[in-house]
DNA sequence: TACCCTACATACCGGTTTGTATAGTGGCAA
DNA sequence: TTGCCACTATACAAACCGGTATGTAGGGTA
């Protein structure tokens, strides 16, 4: 009860409602899908009522759009911190891989949020669409760079056969929970990585 | 109207109303998704009353049930047939790989069916989830039987990456529908199979 | 003939969905 | 002080959700 500059009921919840909506969003998106969620539901647990929601995001699609827009910014920050440190190619390409394990692994994980929200959209034109494609761009070019400053003669290559990798661990990943898809996912890109740039 | 065993009003569609239920709900939950085709809809689109699907199937989590187990035995004999007259493990490898890239640029494509599922139905207890499990069991196996067969002295590592090319690319063809996703899967398998069994 | 089984048609249940309309409240700035 | 702004609270609309109740029609079989 601090900052909340608009008064109100109390919701322990700090942030602008905006940013609590957002957040709240986020979360029950993940946990439950996109679809299973009602507004109703998400105004409540984000302490705002379904008014402030609509005065925001103008509906629930709008919603979901910003939702995975926002998720999208947070990953590229994540993928930038567990990069920060590593200078050679192969040690980028591990710090991917690593920070993938890491994740599949822990509490909650139920698979790549935008592969799920792509498989939940089935409206070709929803709005949300064209930011998952977005961030699998932004995967492919991250790669990209890696396998070019490790010196592949076809960069484009190496990357896209780390992002099956990468891809299919997370899938396997979500199915029966385990480290060991991640592992040899990148034992597999290593392995690649030698290969290419070192031969 | 030639062979319906009991009568009723014109329904077009052959087969008895069982069958013609789980086509129309491996068709409609294919395309739209399992929670966005509601029973009405379903039953309406079979030519059959809600009360009919009810008799047969119990809950619409029943039917999806069936209906996944009914995707995974016709998922088994495409596998069977897409493979007969295969006779080396390359050959074998390589019919699945083609299979996919088959389907995944065929009109309508949406994805892995048992992936999406598993991304819908979030609740662990669902009894649709053993069978999303054992269709990539089945995979896995199939797999595993490949590099068994070529000699590979790790297969089931072998098989499990192969996997991983697989299951990536069939995710990587669904956001944008292009066939290099499982032309460069099958490569990099190829080379693997090579590595492992010829060296 | 009598019964059963399958499927029909129709109507209903409580609850939930997205989305809107209306009125009130507290803080802040001109 | 006045007015704006972001918010709350409540109530409603129209559609749809999964699921059930009731009653009927017609072929298969004993």
């Amino acid at each position: 009860m601090v900052d909340t500059k608009h008064s109100g009921s109390m919701t322990s919840e700090p942030g602008s409602a905006r940013q609590r909506i957002l957040r709240t969003a986020s979360r029950l998106f993940y946990e439950s899908g996109i679809r299973a969620v009602g507004v109703n539901t998400l105004a409540a647990r984000a302490g705002v009522t379904k008014v402030t929601l609509y005065a925001h995001f103008g509906s629930k699609d709008g919603l979901v759009a910003e939702h995975l827009a926002e998720r999208d910014r947070r990953w590229r920050e994540t993928l930038e911190r567990v990069s920060a440190g590593s200078e050679t190619a192969e040690q980028r390409l591990s710090a991917v891989f690593d920070g993938y394990e890491e994740w599949t692994v822990a509490d909650g994980f139920r698979g790549c949020g935008f592969v799920n929200a792509g498989v939940e959209l089935t409206d070709p034109e929803h709005p949300g669409r064209e930011i998952i494609e977005r961030n699998k761009d932004g995967i492919r070019t991250w790669l990209t760079e890696i396998a070019e400053a490790a010196g592949c003669p076809d960069p484009s290559d190496v990357a896209e056969e780390w992002f099956l990798l990468l891809e299919g661990a997370v899938v396997r990943a979500t199915l029966r929970k385990d480290a060991t898809p991640l592992h040899r996912a990148h034992r597999a890109a290593l392995r690649l990585l030698r290969e290419e740039a070192g031969g």
